[in-house]
DNA sequence: TTAATAGTAACAAATAAAGTTACAATTAAT
DNA sequence: ATTAATTGTAACTTTATTTGTTACTATTAA
């Protein structure tokens, strides 16, 4: 995985967890399919099911699955799920210069006013449009999907 | 300067060089504001020179001041110049996953948007605009803005 | 009772960012 | 011309962040 890209692979997740639908993956097979560590994706995946994303079952033969419909769950609702920091981080405030010690205030609200236009566009597509986009994609393809599913 | 603050600290020179102007201020003189190294700044305003929004003087008592007028310099140019990737980062493909190795194409689109509709609010405010503000913001205070000129 | 799974903490390794040193190029002042 | 202060940039070091790993407890289906 590459620096910080937890909010495209919990997308990733997402769309994977809703292509293999009717059943429950575990992370080992999540972590193959993003090609990282079972324990990197249960931490990814903590973010999830707090915002009721994603549901864990536990014993055995358990693992993830969509916690709602997938036309329900937004780019933005994972958006939201997996930020964990400012969009445009601030650098440390210096008290002596008037320039940085106001910063934060400044640039306040064209910041959040330019989170909030990006909310409005990943509002309007939902992890079951992305997956009608890739089963569109696969099926004009030669060979049919079933030899491409690799996990 | 903290972790990718890159884009904020650019915004910072930039409110800087406009809030003291007919003023060519050194590296070492914004390091001291921004609380760093002259060298980062050098480094970050090569950035902010190749999309002309400062200049630089050589020799001595050269440095730097804004490349054109500070109503001409809006939020989203200074994205644009210190942008190095993409907004939203991806893991690495894996070839084996049809969802991994579509996701790119997949969400693409919706991304670009995305961006485009943060630029429409960023592109509307200029460091023109942002002096203004900090500039009330200090009148309003009891003492003048002299003494907290600070650097 | 067993075994396979999730949840999570603690730690290690890898990566990225920031800071530093050093020096060539430029140029204003003398 | 010489000097000195500055930018530009490369190379390197340090620090911070992210990712990966190990180890363990809790849960639960068989």
């Amino acid at each position: 995985m590459r620096s910080s890209s937890k909010y495209v692979t919990a997308v990733h997740i997402c769309i994977f967890l809703r292509h293999m639908p009717d059943e429950i993956l575990s992370s080992a097979i999540i972590a193959e399919s993003v090609k990282t560590n079972p324990v990197v994706i249960r931490r990814l995946i903590h973010d999830l099911r707090e915002k009721d994303i994603i549901k864990s079952i536990g014993g055995p033969a358990g693992g993830f699955c969509l916690a709602r419909d997938a036309s329900d769950i937004s780019l933005w609702d994972i958006y939201v799920a997996t930020k964990d920091d400012e969009l445009f981080k601030r650098p440390k405030v210096n008290p002596e210069c008037v320039v940085s010690s106001n910063l934060k205030l400044l640039v306040h609200d064209v910041f959040t006013e330019a989170e909030l236009s990006m909310k409005n566009t990943l509002q309007q597509t939902s992890i079951e449009d992305l997956n009608h986009n890739l089963t569109s994609i696969l099926g004009t393809e030669e060979a049919g999907p079933a030899i491409r599913e690799g996990r």
